[in-house]
DNA sequence: ACTTTTGGGCCG
DNA sequence: GGCCCAAAAGTC
């Protein structure tokens, strides 16, 4: 029998940690539950159970844990399998994989509070008590509010350092300190309305509409009540009836205040299922029928396969007859997208063909709707796919038969901050071989990886590239605006050409959209005079101006101030603002075209939980004629009526300074482009450049992805990067400049010896500082000869080496493997 | 004289 | 990562 476990806590520390069990606890716990254990002087975590052992360790004397949180593990074998891989690969903590693999709402955590001493009274305290007016202050508060939380304490004394104070008020027996674990996941409550208890139906009613001649209302909620209860046998819930009967609830609370009707509450399930149960079914065309074969016989062979289909080819008819071919075999379904891909679209479109069985995971559920999920598929109870996103990868599977990876090229897909800096469509590949499952990455534009392993022969091949019911891809054409300028052609950030294509468009009754790849109204304010522009004053950054709230804005730090009328250097008027965002654009339009309407889809239009879906909703249903929007446009969109796509200025993207910006432009212009002419008609993309030689243009425009791909590959091999090379990034933060440049030169030069030339830096990123922290980056370059896990032990080796040092102390050291 | 911030150590 | 303690750096 054992009596010590070693579990996983939910910090950044290397090491699990061991905690003695009693008997009792011991014939209930298994590997994978969650226990409450005491962590440091005061706090209690929730830490999952790794391992279960007989080994009392030798330099201390293990604490008992404090509770069993439940009876059934929360984390299966796999799970903890995967953390394992993602550790090793991605250089982090089980612990940290840990805090972003649990819903939060299962991983409570202990808050200290205080509450008063049973054996003092405030009412007999003597002139001569020796009480501080804070002290004072703290007991007054705990007569009206008997527990105070520590941040409430802040708030009361107005001061942070607060626990000298309630150390000493303990030490006086005047409060109790202690913990309190904050509230768990909670059950949805609806509220259901009944007759009270000897009103049965029929004999009373006279009585009761007699006694309620004078509440109209009233009487018609009583009836539209029974009508309902006639209809169906179903209980009838307080929303319904307000509904139906069309009453405001102090209607309905009247009744009850009456005792005619009585409230009670019954627990409900958020995850909520829509779409009918009838399947469409699905005729595949000759090509999707040949892709659909191609990649079951990949499957045969490699587990993994990349599904190459051009905008509106019809991918997702071929996932759907591969999810459905796998939960035909009773096997569960992962359908990964990115964040802005995940559509009410699409949903419909899956619930439609798969109805209940479909689950969604998403960072705009609330954290107890997640719960609901990651128990259902837990359980297997509910629902054998989920559709989600990044962090569904973390969901508890048992019995995963495949995982799609919609959008694979998107680096979305990678997470950067806080660790675990994983990216999902890897991990996805680690999780499906843990079950010996298949993963299908899916995309219109491969990514330079994913097609180079096709390449090597990692990944089977299937290709797509004939558009749904045969229609022509749109044409492609670029516009010099060097050349418009010269001769004056321009309006605002308009050409002529452009603008005519919006006209003609607009009058033929055909719907356009315009990408700006850049938010805010202009991003930076500058003096004419004096060429100064607002700075963050704790980032190096300019503020950038945002019109809708007048404001001048850091998008680092979200620090802001008024907008300036006055340079703030110079005191002169002559201000303006540079370069150009969506806002602009739209302001432009809406002079250019009084009778439209021109909407706006960016971060800013689209905070609310529903905004997105109503902007789109209103362009499908035809109800705005130009969208203007960033990246956002580009993603799962099915758009009937666009004939017209505009990229306003596609040389921002070309000249984003980063190894992968010429692949980033190609596979954003593509799918832009594949938002014009999805039906009949051929539609036509008018890309606005002053480089309109530039190759990867070029590419765009005879939409040649091969030819793309072996330059882009030789580029990458002369300049030792990702694929050809793998990629380390190692950050340093500090708010020291001396120390953070001499902590990571001497880091630098560890590397050095090992990795000879194939390091960069340390050099500034092109934001140097945020939130008053320098930051400086190393970039290691391994070579596919080079064993990729030995030169991460050298890297975590020096980390290590490099902590032990007591002036670098105060750096911060960030590892970010394939940080890209 | 006092509070606030920073650095270092440690957690089982 | 959070917490404690001690020491240093601010603030009136």
């Amino acid at each position: 029998m054992p009596f010590y476990i070693d579990v996983i806590v939910p910090i950044a520390l290397e090491q699990r940690f061991t905690y003695s069990i009693t008997q009792q606890e011991s014939e209930h716990l298994k590997i994978g539950m969650r226990v409450a254990v005491p962590f440091g002087k005061r706090k209690v975590y929730t830490a999952i159970v790794a391992k279960l052992h007989n080994n009392p360790p030798v330099r201390y004397e293990a604490k008992p844990i404090e509770e069993l949180l439940e009876n059934t593990p929360t984390v299966t074998p796999e799970q903890l399998k995967l953390w394992k891989w993602i550790a090793n690969y991605y250089l982090c903590t089980e612990g940290e994989i840990l805090k972003s693999a649990l819903p939060t709402a299962l991983l409570i955590e202990s808050e200290t509070v205080i509450e008063p001493h049973p054996d003092f009274d405030i009412q007999t305290i003597d002139e001569d008590d020796t009480l501080t007016d804070e002290e004072y202050l703290i007991l007054q508060a705990l007569q009206k509010q008997s527990i105070l939380k520590i941040s409430e304490i802040v708030l009361i004394l107005n001061k942070k350092t607060i626990f000298p104070v309630i150390n000493a008020m303990a030490e006086k027996n005047l409060i109790l300190v202690n913990q309190e674990l904050n509230r768990q996941y909670k059950p949805k409550l609806k509220k259901y309305i009944k007759l009270r208890d000897g009103l049965d139906s029929e004999e009373h009613l006279p009585k009761l509409i007699e006694e309620l001649s004078g509440a109209p209302k009233q009487k018609e909620a009583l009836l539209k009540f029974f009508s309902l209860s006639a209809q169906s046998q179903k209980p009838i819930s307080l929303k319904d009836l307000k509904e139906k009967a069309e009453v405001t609830g102090s209607v309905i609370k009247g009744l009850v205040s009456k005792s005619i009707f009585e409230e009670y509450l019954v627990k409900t399930d958020r995850v909520k299922f829509e779409g009918d149960q009838d399947k469409p079914s699905i005729q595949f065309n000759q090509f999707q029928q040949k892709a659909y074969e191609d990649i079951e016989s990949g499957f045969k062979t490699h587990p993994v396969c990349l599904l190459q289909g051009v905008t509106s080819s019809g991918k997702t008819e071929v996932y759907i007859k591969l999810i459905d071919k796998a939960i035909q075999e009773g096997k569960q379904v992962l359908y990964l997208l990115p964040e802005i891909a995940l559509t009410t679209q699409l949903i419909q479109r899956l619930q439609a063909y798969f109805g209940d069985q479909v689950l969604i995971y998403h960072s705009k559920y609330s954290v107890n709707e997640r719960v609901e999920v990651y128990r259902h598929v837990l359980n297997e109870t509910k629902g054998k796919i989920v559709i989600g996103v990044r962090s569904s990868i973390f969901l508890p599977f048992r019995n995963l038969g495949l995982i799609v990876v919609d959008e694979a090229h998107e680096s979305s897909f990678k997470q950067f901050d806080p660790a675990p800096r994983y990216h999902a469509r890897d991990t996805a590949i680690v999780l499906a071989s843990i079950f010996q499952a298949q993963t299908l990455l899916g995309t219109a534009t491969p990514s330079l990886e994913s097609f180079n392993n096709v390449r090597e022969g990692k990944y089977a091949f299937a290709q797509l590239n004939r558009r749904f019911g045969n229609v022509k891809p749109p044409s492609v054409e670029l516009v010099d605006l060097k050349e418009q300028q010269h001769k004056k052609k321009m309006t605002g950030h308009f050409s002529e050409t452009l603008l005519k294509a919006i006209r003609e468009t607009l009058e033929e009754g055909q719907q356009v959209i315009l990408f700006q790849n850049r938010r805010g109204y202009s991003p930076i304010l500058e003096c004419n005079t004096c060429g100064h522009a607002p700075q963050c004053p704790n980032c190096d950054v300019s503020l950038t101006y945002h019109r809708h709230n007048n404001t001048l804005r850091c998008h680092y730090c979200g620090y802001h101030i008024a907008m300036q009328t006055k340079c703030m250097a110079c005191g002169s008027v002559d201000v303006s603002t540079k370069g150009f965002g969506t806002e602009q654009i739209e302001t432009e339009l809406n002079s250019l075209f009084k009778d439209k309407v021109i909407k706006r889809m960016d971060l800013d239009t689209t905070r609310g939980k529903y905004a997105y879906e109503h902007i789109i909703s209103a362009f499908q249903n035809r109800e705005i004629d130009i969208l203007v929007g960033t990246q956002m446009l580009t993603k799962g969109l099915d758009f009937r009526h666009v004939k017209l796509v505009g990229v306003m200025n596609a040389d921002s993207l070309l000249n984003f300074p980063d190894f992968r910006a010429h692949e980033r432009s190609f596979q954003l212009l593509v799918q832009v482009a594949g938002r014009a002419g999805r039906t009949q008609e051929q539609g036509l993309v008018l890309i606005q450049t002053y480089n309109p030689y530039h190759k990867i243009l070029q590419q765009v425009t005879t939409n040649s992805f091969e030819e793309m791909f072996k330059e882009q590959l030789d580029e990458r091999r002369h300049f030792k990067y990702p694929p050809i090379f793998r990629m380390i990034k190692i950050t340093f933060k500090s708010r020291d400049l001396n120390k953070l440049n001499e902590a990571s030169d001497w880091l630098a030069l560890y590397y050095r010896q090992i990795f000879k030339t194939n390091i960069l830096g340390p050099e500034f990123p092109a934001i140097a500082r945020i939130r008053n922290e320098y930051h400086k980056n190393v970039i290691i370059k391994i070579p596919q000869k080079q064993s990729l896990k030995n030169s991460k032990k050298y890297i975590e080796a020096g980390v290590d080496k490099f902590k032990v040092i007591a002036q670098f102390r105060s750096v911060k050291v960030v590892i970010n493997v394939d940080p890209y």
